[in-house]
DNA sequence: TCTAATTTTGTATTCATTACAAGTTTATCA
DNA sequence: TGATAAACTTGTAATGAATACAAAATTAGA
């Protein structure tokens, strides 16, 4: 019997411990949106997830809302999409890393697979890397079936 | 002898035309704005490219900055720098492609050199991709040596 | 030169984000 | 269990980057 559960199974499970396990007290607005951002993995922006909250946990400002995704990028367990807007959007950040593909037509931004390790340069030796991002522009399959 | 000249020493000959080339309007502001970035690559913000060309050009208004950026951006003369904080930072576009490198201990942003085309994977031949961003955070060489 | 089109400029406005302080909840320990 | 401190949440006010807009200035074409 497999008793190893890899990092979506540990976040399926227990979010409050895992949160712990993080060093955040898992208070029960933190728990929700990181179970949103979990569940909506659509690159939301803090208007969204406040939006999609709300209705559940009356009291819940705003401002909670931009303290916790801060914290939660803080402790590195949510990335900054800065793909595009003026709004900042959210994304659980996975351990494998991924990039980010903005359709130009329907305006989704989709996750995309990056083969990140071969993006080094040996000019880029002298540096430390401790993260990487990656984004592209462009249109998305289903825009291009339309389209056709 | 050789007459082909590359981007570079194009550039550095003849703003005014290369603008007209790209059908913008030669003005003297977007001259020294254009001028400013290609002198200056260290993704400058508004404030800042504002803040220099100021005491040359008494008049200049900031939004005449947004607008020239907004229309180079537009153009693809320009590319917008999300790396990080809340202001938009602005780098001239090589036709080459390159990354940025954000120090976090020294803050300045670096240009890399990026084997963008390592990057693409099986998965992201369903899309169209018209344009690609890479960044980097960590630590540069310089502070490197300062800490050891 | 005259007129229309384009560009620049300054001011007012928008709106995402942060600052801050008061209120609420949670943890700790006697 | 109850008292006290610490941590978290909330609402309002403030900040500041970016845009909207209209008037003034400049440029282009006839």
């Amino acid at each position: 019997m497999n008793t190893k559960l890899d990092w979506g199974e540990m976040m399926d499970l227990n979010i409050p411990s895992f949160l712990r396990n993080q060093g955040i007290k898992a208070s029960y607005q933190r728990i929700r949106i990181y179970e949103y951002l979990m569940n909506n993995r659509t690159h939301p922006t803090v208007a969204e997830i406040y939006n999609a909250l709300i209705t559940d946990i009356p009291s819940l400002s705003k401002t909670t809302v931009y303290n916790t995704l801060n914290l939660f990028v803080e402790k590195e367990l949510v990335e900054e999409v800065t793909i595009e807007g003026s709004e900042m959007r959210y994304d659980i950040k996975d351990p494998e890393g991924h990039g980010h593909f903005k359709c130009t037509q329907c305006h989704r931004i989709f996750d995309v697979p990056v083969q990140i390790e071969k993006i080094f340069t040996d000019e880029l030796s002298e540096f430390h890397v401790q993260a990487q991002f990656v984004h592209f522009v462009g249109i998305c399959p289903d825009c291009l079936k339309k389209n056709s």
